[in-house]
DNA sequence: TCCCTGCGGGAAAGGGCTTTCTCTGCGGTA
DNA sequence: TACCGCAGAGAAAGCCCTTTCCCGCAGGGA
């Protein structure tokens, strides 16, 4: 590779002068000069080493997210509006995906400390696992001591700047709609009961049916993989033990579509016989049919807070930014079938108006 | 941030043998030095600074990819593969969106060659645009001079190494099918002309109808952009044009779903008034409804070639595989309505054996 | 006893760049 | 004429590591 020294020679100047041109420095150059440089750099085909440029350079000016996979839809959309804010401020991204393997999200924040990142965003569900979040909290107290910036999307036992979709108000809302809906008997299917995120979507839908009488046992809960499989095999399980289930609740979209697979593989018309009600409202959810009815959360949105967090002043005590859910009606909810709703008695649809808590 | 010479110093000794046990150096170290190296990182909390790593040694690691989107699951998938075989080969990946842009990949073949990528992977269609391809040569050369590799997927106007989706015989699968199953009157929902991967589909697809006696005139084709909102789109503007349409091909699986969207809220029946053939087989080409007929594509075998290729033996000449495309037959590509084949004649359904060209 | 060998450790030379500091030569002012 | 100031260029000191080279020392063979 051509080096800043090979570049100077050729132009006749000193390396200084090579660079003061190539980074266009404030300082000044003759024309003359100038052109040499930006010749010889032409004719070499010349590229700065990006490492020793960051070397010399104190700046820090790139930026660390993990996610746990870019391709699930989910961190798509999240990845989008933080790649938003980071390309107009000129920041390069590094983008890692974890899969939910909390010792890979440990080994990326060494990872990206390493890369010297100027902010380290970590978006996806917190765990419940004592040991890992005293680790990552370490790891990540050590980079703030250096002066790096953190946010988290999503609830994580990190006392630092966070973004925060409010996942309990959106399962209440699901809850909600399905029991206005006149329905007595709902199954959910759940992502790893480890994350966050499930529990607090789940917190909150069993408040709604509390509230309205209804109750939440352990064995209409099913959990697995965040995924359109996961989705499709809990739904299966749930109805195996279940068949008087009128109505589904799905954690994700993906298990939401997973769901409705299975439940057209056995013939199930949806929502005539039974309803699904997803959560995230990821794009394909309007394509699938029936389309789907879930709760939707501003995940551009949140990638853009989470980015202009971090790359923004610092505050003076940890800002926490809740991003409100909100019900999406489309065509996988319906009214409780007639034969459900008159041996279990039932309950009058929800005003609009209620509060989410 | 703590440098490799505060580890030494509170171990008491020098940065040499500091750096010798933090790597595993072959060099051995007396078990009692190295407990106090160890114990002063864990201490420190130090991380190698990864760029001062990267500029002492001159080992070349990392393989840089410039995709056209990861959050699209055409490159998700692809990108699945080269992430597996890079993964297993300890190789980080750099990856870069260039959101079909062709002056945004330039770019990043520059940024790539800047951070010493030990290789590079274009994922993603080349253009027909020759001032383009002179550039993006130029700067590929350059870099293989300096001893980088490169492979390409998809077709491009380069001469070095590439895995190929044989995207022509997948075109002309699709056509065959449908001229097998007696549609006469064929659109086409296509990606933007200036894409080798459009003009290659619809080269087959074109081949297809003329050796079954049906033509492909261009008021037939509709370009638009190769997502969902262009499918819709497209979908719409063939639809007003030719309303005795009973077939549409649709240049991949998002334009596929845009058009199903398009012919829901028109009110006609797929496949029974009109089927529809995507192409590529995203996962989701299952879980819509109907189910997706669909041309399948091995992207993630492509993304496992393509990073086997430029990570293993130089070949004495460039290694193009061409992998071969399938039709998945599911449920929205069904028999011409009656109507339309009796008055434009029936052709007989092709027979399985055929080879595509 | 002396020399050679080999082990364990440190000194120091890069790696490619940025940036401060220094130097030269010129025009302008007193 | 002497001096000052400044524009424009270069020398050189880092940035933080890795790795080669070298050195001292202990043990073994002659």
């Amino acid at each position: 590779m051509a080096t800043l020294s090979d570049v100077a020679r050729r132009a006749g100047v000193s390396p200084a002068t090579a660079s003061r041109v190539i980074n266009g420095s404030s300082k000044p150059v003759t024309d003359e000069l100038r052109e040499r440089v930006l010749a010889a750099v032409a004719e070499l085909q010349y590229v700065p080493n990006a490492h020793a440029q960051l070397l010399a350079r104190s700046h820090r000016s790139a930026v660390g997210v993990i996610v746990h996979d870019v391709s699930d839809p989910y961190f798509a959309e999240i990845t989008r509006g933080l790649q938003r804010v980071a390309t107009d401020q000129g920041r390069l991204l590094m983008i890692c995906n974890s899969y939910r393997d909390p010792d890979r999200e440990l080994e990326y924040v060494e990872l990206l400390r390493g890369h010297q990142v100027a902010a380290l965003i970590l978006a996806g569900s917190g765990y419940h696992d004592e040991a890992f979040t005293r680790q990552l909290n370490e790891k990540l107290a050590a980079y703030e001591a250096t002066g790096g910036r953190v946010a988290v999307i999503g609830r994580h036992e990190h006392s630092g700047d966070a973004v925060m979709p409010d996942n309990r108000a959106g399962g209440y809302l699901a809850g909600r709609e399905l029991c206005g809906l006149g329905h007595q008997v709902i199954g959910v299917v759940a992502g790893p009961r480890i994350l966050t995120t499930t529990t607090d979507r789940l917190a909150g839908l069993r408040q709604a049916l509390t509230e309205q009488g209804r109750d939440l046992p352990e064995r209409r809960i099913r959990y697995a993989e965040f995924d359109r499989d996961g989705g499709a095999e809990a739904t299966a399980r749930l109805l195996d033990a279940d068949p008087e289930l009128t109505a589904i609740v799905a954690l994700n979209d993906s298990m939401a579509i997973g769901a409705l697979a299975t439940l057209r593989a056995r013939g199930l018309a949806v929502p005539q016989q039974i309803s699904v009600v997803g959560f995230d409202d990821m794009p394909i959810a309007r394509d699938v049919t029936p389309a789907l009815t879930t709760v939707r959360l501003p995940l551009v949105d949140m990638g853009v807070r989470a980015m202009s967090l971090v790359l923004g002043a610092e505050g003076p005590a940890p800002r926490v930014e809740v991003l409100p859910a909100e019900l999406v009606r489309r065509d996988t909810a319906g009214p409780a079938p007639l034969a459900a709703r008159v041996s279990a008695g039932s309950a009058p649809r929800a005003r609009r108006g209620d509060a989410a808590p």
